[in-house]
RNA sequence: CGGGAUGUGGCUCAGUCUGGUAGAGCGCUGCGUUCGGGACGCAGAGACCGGAGGUUCAAAUCCUCUCAUCCCGACCA
């Protein structure tokens, strides 16, 4: 490709509506272009970072037996009224009405029509197991698009979802998924690390997500120092507390004390001249419009997630200011496990029973409790881990020390169950002529993120420095010709040696100053520069700069195939590639 | 949906407080000079100042409503 053809608008100065680096230089590099909130044209540098990505991850879907399918986005009402997500799946699905006034969606994932489909197709176990994918456009309306490609409501993305005889054929694709998730990354070029997940909303045995790891990510993770234990933060488990139960240990009987105006934990234990550690939170919860108290130290901070999920409940959210009164006789801040209105189960986080003698709220207003023994003095439903992980807190699965890190969520996999199945008739005859429900998973990779996630990751003030395999091109000569005719005369040749090489390249053929030139290839982040300028063809010597380090070698015009192809290996082999 | 902020040529912004009929830099067009890290000179094109209504002799500027965008939060396969 020659770029005095090519459309690429460059920006000298930062969008005024950009935040992130990867938006900024998205925008800058003349990659992406905003239509509206969270809803983006992809400009010709842009599409080709997302089909390279999008090629590796098909090659790595069909390398696992996947097939390629195309879904439609606009989807009917009446698939999602099956499984109960027209009603359940919230204002993030964007709902529209045909001329005849009859309800569809626009797909935000595609599990219904993937059912619907393979329903009326499959009917033996001979036929299974099937995995269908597809990379297409996703809309969710969300409710706060931002960082540009990070979080769009349009966004690009491959939907994958397999269907088996049995549990265990299931977990077979949940972990072909998963190692081919892991080839696709790696070949992708980012540093990204495999973490345990909740299921969310979507449901499901067990998932993981992929994450990159970056500073910007929205996500925290917990993952170890020692073994290969990771996991997001509202999934991470905790260790059970080392120790036996001591909730019915010896303790003086309950004492009220007045504790006026004190409602945080903070202002409780400094006026009463306590530790966090010695009280015990209370918070109280609606799940499934059932409220619902919950303890957890009172240093520690409750995972609503654990909750939900202890209950098996769909929905959670914190009892609102009014309920807190109707349950505990008082305002927001003197809850406690004692003397909650009549029917509240509570669950106490499963460190709480390691200790008695606790301070807690006395559901009265401007009044605590001392001497709260859990075990003599209230009814605990559970005591369970519900709690979120801390940095120190050791590994749940080795004991050694954990950290966290910010990761950008690129894929999730999940293991669904027969929970679409299910509801969706999706059954098949076994060898016995017995009716049986398919076993699903689905695997989702965010394509247009990633390319986000690659600048998040490899970026620094000049501009870009994507990975070879998924930059817009490879690489770039640069022909400093001017007046020159020589120069670009020797330059076509080289980039035709270059194409005939099978190199993804292009030519600044420009007529543009040097300079330009040069900031803008630093720009878009080309992994390989080629410069050919006068000095260079006196000398017979091209100069060659790999952008993520800097660093800058000659190579010879005569040869130059040779010795390029030997420096195009030396940088995909930094970046731990194979060209 | 709560809280905050911003809308002025393609882009980044000034001008708004204190009303007087729109500016700069970048980009774009032409000519000339320049030509190894986003050059310079000259000459141009390009904006009914987000929209609607109001106040006023006069509104980018004041008032009301509205739309859009961004940030924080809640939310989120």
């Amino acid at each position: 490709m020659r770029l005095s053809r090519y459309y690429i608008p460059t920006l000298k100065e930062d969008p005024a509506d950009a935040e992130v680096v990867s938006h900024k230089l998205l925008m800058r590099a003349g990659m992406v272009r905003k239509l509206t909130s969270g809803i983006y044209n992809y400009l010709p540098l842009g599409l080709r970072a997302i089909n390279k990505v999008a090629r590796i991850v098909r090659e790595e879907m069909d390398r696992a037996g996947a097939m390629e399918v195309s879904m439609p986005m606009v989807q009917p009402a009446d698939l999602w009224q099956e499984t109960g997500r027209w009603d359940f799946y919230g204002k993030e699905l964007l709902r529209l009405k045909d001329r005849h006034g009859r309800d569809y969606c626009l797909g935000p994932t595609h599990e219904e029509v993937i059912t619907d489909l393979v329903r009326g197709e499959i009917k033996s176990y001979k036929q299974l197991p099937v995995n269908l994918y597809q990379v297409q456009t996703k809309f969710r309306d969300e409710i706060r698009p931002r960082f540009g490609l990070m979080r769009g409501r349009e966004f690009i993305m491959k939907d994958a979802y397999s269907f088996d005889r049995d549990e265990a054929g299931a977990e077979t694709s949940y972990w072909a998924m998963f190692e081919a998730y892991k080839a696709a990354f790696s070949r992708i070029g980012l540093r990204f690390k495999p973490v345990q997940a909740d299921s969310g909303a979507i449901g499901g045995d067990f998932s993981h997500e992929f994450m990159v790891l970056a500073e910007t990510g929205e996500d925290t993770i917990a993952s170890c120092k020692s073994c290969q234990f990771g996991a997001n933060l509202e999934k991470a488990m905790v260790a059970p507390p080392a120790g036996d139960c001591r909730c019915d240990a010896p303790c003086p009987p309950i004492e009220q004390v007045d504790t006026p105006g004190q409602h945080t934990v903070a202002e409780v234990c400094a006026f009463l001249g306590i530790t966090p550690d010695k009280l015990v939170k209370t918070l109280l919860f609606v799940v499934d419009g059932d409220p619902v108290a919950a303890l957890v130290r009172g240093d520690r901070e409750l995972n609503d997630v654990k909750l939900r999920n202890l209950i098996g409940g769909n929905e959670i959210e914190m009892a609102d200011e009014a309920l807190v009164r109707k349950l505990t006789g008082a305002p927001v801040g003197f809850a406690g496990p004692v003397g909650l209105a009549e029917g509240v189960p509570v669950y106490a986080d499963a460190e709480l029973c390691l200790g008695t003698d606790w301070v807690a709220g006395a559901n009265a207003a401007d009044t605590h409790i001392r001497y709260l023994s859990l075990g003599r003095d209230c009814t605990i439903e559970k005591f369970a881990d519900l709690r979120f992980i801390e940095p120190t807190d050791p590994c749940p699965e080795c004991g050694s020390a954990i950290e966290f890190t910010k990761g950008i969520e690129v894929g999730h996999v999940f293991k669904l169950g027969t929970k679409y199945s299910k509801k969706m008739e999706a059954t098949f005859l076994d060898e016995n002529g017995k009716t049986q429900y398919m076993v699903m998973g689905c695997y989702g990779i965010g394509v247009s993120r990633i390319v986000a996630s690659a600048i998040e990751q490899n970026h620094d003030d000049a501009g870009c420095c994507f990975p070879p395999s998924i930059a817009p091109f490879e690489a770039v000569l640069i022909s400093l010709g001017g007046k020159d005719e020589a120069v670009d005369a020797k330059g076509d040749e080289l980039y035709q040696q270059l194409i005939a090489l099978g190199v993804d390249a292009c030519f600044d053929d420009r007529k543009e100053r040097p300079g330009v030139k040069f900031a803008e290839a630093d720009l878009i982040g080309y992994p390989m520069q080629l410069v050919l300028g006068g000095k260079g063809l006196a000398n017979g010597i091209v100069e060659a700069k790999d952008r993520k380090t800097g660093e800058k070698i000659e190579l010879p015009i005569n040869g130059f195939a040779e010795a390029f192809t030997a420096w195009r290996k030396e940088i995909w082999t930094r970046w731990g590639l194979e060209a």
